[in-house]
DNA sequence: GAAAATGTTATCAT
DNA sequence: TATGATAACATTTT
């Protein structure tokens, strides 16, 4: 689950916010006696990380690649990673990792300023991080928590393929012009990613993830596991432009 | 039916 | 102690 879906799901689970947790279960390991009688207080996301503010601690549940929930309905066989149970409704989730922090200070703990789907995202702040990575494949960079939080794969390749830009391109070499166009779009694609995700129209709007044709040059795409954190790519050769450092500049030079 | 994938973190080893 | 490798989680799609 990328960024997008976790606001989605913030909404989705409103209702259950001023609400007492009457039952909490499930198979994680996680104190659930903890907050029973707690009053949901908020709900926050920070990227992949979805945060449920109670009374004295936090829930923070990441449903990596699998996870996903159904609120006031459950899947039919399969158990709860953790399910809450609140007058109004339940909560099921699914296949998550889910993990109690103390305190309900999420300000102290997290910087808004990354996620791409936050209101406090910074461009400006994500220019600047990314100028200490001059060497960083644009690829891991989209990747990357801590620079683009909340970017996942499919929106990485599809924010690639809208820029034109090769995904092992390096940050140092883009031009600035296209530094701007990359910041700019991986926020822009995560809010399209939100709409389409809501309508349930995500998956015939990509362009590029998995697919086989590029329909701007009607040439085949490649498929390659690109940059360190080596996800896959799907990209075309023809239409997305390389950006490497030339020779002589980017390194030490040696003579 | 095997393999890979919308992903990260805890733990172990060096 | 810091860094890096490995395991763990566990379902859907190709």
């Amino acid at each position: 689950m990328e960024g997008p879906s976790l606001v989605i799901l913030k909404e989705e689970a409103a209702p259950f916010i001023g609400k007492k947790v009457l039952v909490a279960s499930g198979a994680s390991k996680l104190d659930k006696d903890r907050i029973i009688n707690q009053t949901l207080r908020d709900l926050k996301t920070w990227g992949k990380h979805f945060l449920m503010v109670f009374d004295d601690c936090t829930i923070r549940i990441h449903y990596l690649m699998f996870g996903n929930y159904y609120i006031n309905s459950r899947h039919p066989e399969k158990i709860p990673k953790l399910t809450l149970e609140f007058e109004n409704g339940e909560w099921n989730n699914y296949n998550c990792a889910a993990k109690i922090i103390e305190g309900t200070d999420m300000d102290a703990l997290y910087d808004w300023s990354s996620d791409v789907m936050n209101e406090a995202w910074s461009p400006a702040k994500a220019r600047k991080k990314l100028a200490a990575h001059p060497h960083m494949l644009v690829s891991d960079a989209l990747l990357d928590q801590q620079l683009f939080t909340g970017v996942g794969n499919i929106i990485k390749n599809e924010v690639f393929y809208r820029i034109k830009m090769h995904p092992e391109s390096v940050i140092g070499a883009l031009p600035p012009a296209k530094l701007t166009q990359l910041i700019k779009e991986a926020r822009n694609y995560s809010f399209d990613f939100y709409n389409w995700k809501k309508e349930g129209t995500l998956r015939k709007h990509w362009l590029a993830h998995t697919k086989k044709i590029c329909i701007r040059c009607n040439l085949p795409f490649t498929k390659k596991h690109t940059g360190l954190n080596p996800r896959r790519s799907f990209f075309c050769t023809n239409c997305q432009v390389l950006y490497t450092p030339k020779d002589n500049e980017g390194t030490a030079v040696n003579k």
